[in-house]
DNA sequence: CGGGCCGTTGACTCTTGTCAATCGCGGTGG
DNA sequence: CCACCGCGATTGACAAGAGTCAACGGCCCG
């Protein structure tokens, strides 16, 4: 087995801008750098060149694609510590934006064939993401192809809960993200935690931006 | 750059059975062996240990995660050439049977580490797998999320008609595996095909397992 | 010739989507 | 400080796309 002791994965403090008049913060850490994002800003777009890949240090991250008429897929919500923007090809093939403001560091993109062929921490790390990345998907799939809503609604509480550790969770995403992430519209979602809060499953406080899990067991069993 | 002059993954000739009667043609090819599966044959379980993954010489693989209730959903159908069953986990996270009868070639999986490590022609080949994979889970994301019956078939018939380079499909599936894998009912599944043929954009011959594109461009329309 | 499997078709149901009104919080400006 | 405005969320009434249940048809194979 080699030994490279050397990451070599360029930083990337020479961004340029992506037409958005994002604040960024240029300290370069480590391997990349930090960039802030406000709420609803572009990272950047499907079809864009994919200089760059990214890690979440706070906030919230969503990536999604379009269809020609607007109806829209979010296929991931990214949170602290995940990576995202991680192609295949030359360019992105979803837009990224965060969600109600987010911090991430970017990565520039040497080639993945060169990225493959280290075995440094950082590259088994993004290996790695793009794995946990497959799964999730994988998991999605099952869930946008064969659940009810109400068995969608239940399996997000369930693992945005496990992902933040916490049984309160603060939703950084609006219900249209929600919907836009689990196939179904905002006014299904709201039906649907409404009745959850009804049979006093879940408690949703007068702001509605957090959600309480008071029975996971019973979300559990609403889960196929 | 290091020069690795040999792959090294492991040949696969001991392999264990699977619990399943196949048929073995264990002559050893370069880096993997060969195995033949019959139609709706095992080829690995979800939750299995993960020893193998599979690269499709002939017919056709699908690829599938099921609910408690045996609800399930095919998260894709993989053709010749097509690369199945990476994992990042100890585990295979969906199973994998045969659709009428497949030839694969069975790859002992080394670390994942030592797999990014390398810069063979092969890892490469495995990596670009990956990125391809979780590229169409995404396209499929937003097929299952977002788009009705009629646009579901639409993509499906088009997608499997370039992946085969050719406009008459010999469908290798049958109509229960393309509901599972659109997220759909047979009953739906069936309907929409006959529409298609009432307007004459597919035609389908009395066997009913092969389909002929007519008007490629009207399925464009269709399809969002 | 008969049985079973797969696919199609029809009638009906129902979950989810659509459209529209209202609520309520938060911010803004007088 | 308070009234107003606007946006996001909720709720209700209704529509419709897709699912369910059931019958039937055709093909293959014994």
């Amino acid at each position: 087995m080699q030994t490279a002791t050397h990451l070599q994965i360029a930083p990337a403090e020479t961004l340029r801008g992506y037409g958005s008049p994002a604040k960024r913060a240029p300290e370069a850490v480590a391997l990349g750098s930090t960039q802030v994002f406000a709420k609803d800003e572009e990272i950047f777009a499907e079809g864009d060149r994919a200089g760059f890949f990214y890690k979440v240090v706070c906030g919230a991250v969503r990536t999604s694609k379009l269809l020609s008429d607007g109806r829209r897929q979010i296929d991931a919500f990214h949170l602290p510590g995940d990576i995202f923007g991680i192609e295949a090809g030359e360019e992105h093939r979803f837009s990224a934006e965060a969600v109600g403001g987010a911090t991430v560091i970017a990565y520039r993109r040497c080639s993945l064939d060169d990225l493959a062929a280290r075995d440094g921490t950082f590259s088994r790390q993004v290996v790695d993401a793009m794995l946990r990345s497959l799964e999730r998907a994988q998991n999605h799939m099952l869930l946008l192809g064969r659940k009810t809503a109400m068995e969608k609604i239940a399996t997000f509480l369930l693992d945005l809960s496990a992902r933040l550790g916490d049984d309160t969770i603060e939703l950084p995403m609006s219900r249209t993200d929600i919907a836009d992430h689990l196939g179904l519209t905002i006014e299904t979602v709201s039906r649907s935690l409404t009745q959850l809060e009804r049979k006093h499953i879940i408690e949703v406080p007068a702001h509605r931006r957090s959600i309480v899990l008071c029975d996971k067991a019973a979300l559990h069993r609403l889960d196929a």
